[in-house]
DNA sequence: CATAAGTTTCTGTTTCTACCGAAACGTCTG
DNA sequence: CAGACGTTTCGGTAGAAACAGAAACTTATG
């Protein structure tokens, strides 16, 4: 069983279980982000009967967590051809990988928060009862993580290439805000 | 007693148990989100007895959340004359708020993640028995999630105003780096 | 249609983690 | 030193997830 071979090496081993501690810490469940690392480390698409048998999860926790994945837009089915069974492929671009995780989870948790953080600095910008800095206060609030919001959206469609020169600038990007500003760190 | 006030408006209220939510969302526990929150909605500093009363938590848990807060540096304690006790009042300023948390986050969990995947490249670096394919895996998330550490390490130093200056530019930046680029979105 | 593959749902168990409340302890201050 | 304040620790509990394993069900395929 090739699988077996995979999580038998120590480093695999260690990046799989690893990857699956990372993903408890930021709110994703153990078996998702293991089968996440074990399919970013194949070298081929892997069924779901095989991961259930190298991490040793139930089956049906397996088929929870690929739907999860997927939902992720990081892990894809395709099809083997002279195999019934569907397989499945992670998303191997790392860049890629980053703007989908925070897509969704922009769109599952941020989203919704900026909905709600809308409603109530609309409601208590008219609600004199109120806290003049609770007003204000909230009133920041929503629209920082609105700005946020936008500045994601904005960058998520640049280019790849873009993206990464842009990180190579680091904080020389400042200079092109103020020619006085950013010079700390060059 | 004003936090009994506060708490009873019903979209402080709101914004209070949807932020302890938020936190829990992101694995931070919800009594350290909640208090993050009434401090930051509050207009005084406020002394642990009032936080525990107001949201209805143990003493104990309250002085552990706070030490936590401190730790992510969002939240202060201050003297208030007049008053033996101590009081807290948490970053107002939400630049500064994000940042500090992103640093400790990163002191947490990315940077002992950048370690052990630096351990793990340069180990399979010699490693024969290992497969190209996973060799290359590990060490390009290596490279991958260090980029970004340092990124993160230049952005953070940067003035605010520079910051904010460069939220706004949003995807105009790509301008910069290549003239063709960043054109599809401006 | 018989079988393989896959998903979904359910029950039950285990494991974490949050949290409480009490106690012990340290420190400061009038 | 007595009392106020604060932290830390500890035992215990409750709730939430994660997960296993079985079963029901759908769908595709030879």
């Amino acid at each position: 069983m090739a699988m077996k071979t995979l999580l038998e090496h120590p480093d695999v081993k260690a990046f799989v279980i690893h990857w699956g501690e990372m993903g408890t810490q930021w709110g994703v469940n153990r078996s998702v982000s293991q089968i996440h690392a074990l399919l970013y480390l194949s070298d081929r698409p892997l069924p779901a009967d095989e991961i259930t048998e190298a991490l040793g999860l139930a089956r049906s926790n397996v088929s929870t967590a690929l739907k999860e994945l997927q939902g992720y837009a990081i892990v894809r089915r395709v099809h083997v051809e002279g195999d019934r069974r569907d397989h499945f492929v992670a998303e191997t671009d790392l860049w890629e990988m980053l703007l989908r995780i925070a897509a969704e989870r922009k769109r599952r948790e941020i989203d919704p928060t900026i909905a709600l953080l809308g409603e109530l600095a609309e409601r208590l910008r008219h609600d004199e009862t109120a806290p003049k800095l609770v007003r204000e206060r909230i009133g920041r609030m929503h629209e920082f993580i609105s700005t946020l919001g936008n500045w994601y959206e904005q960058v998520r469609g640049l280019p790849k290439p873009t993206l990464v020169a842009l990180m190579k600038l680091g904080g020389k990007v400042a200079r092109f805000v103020s020619p006085l500003k950013g010079k700390a760190k060059s």
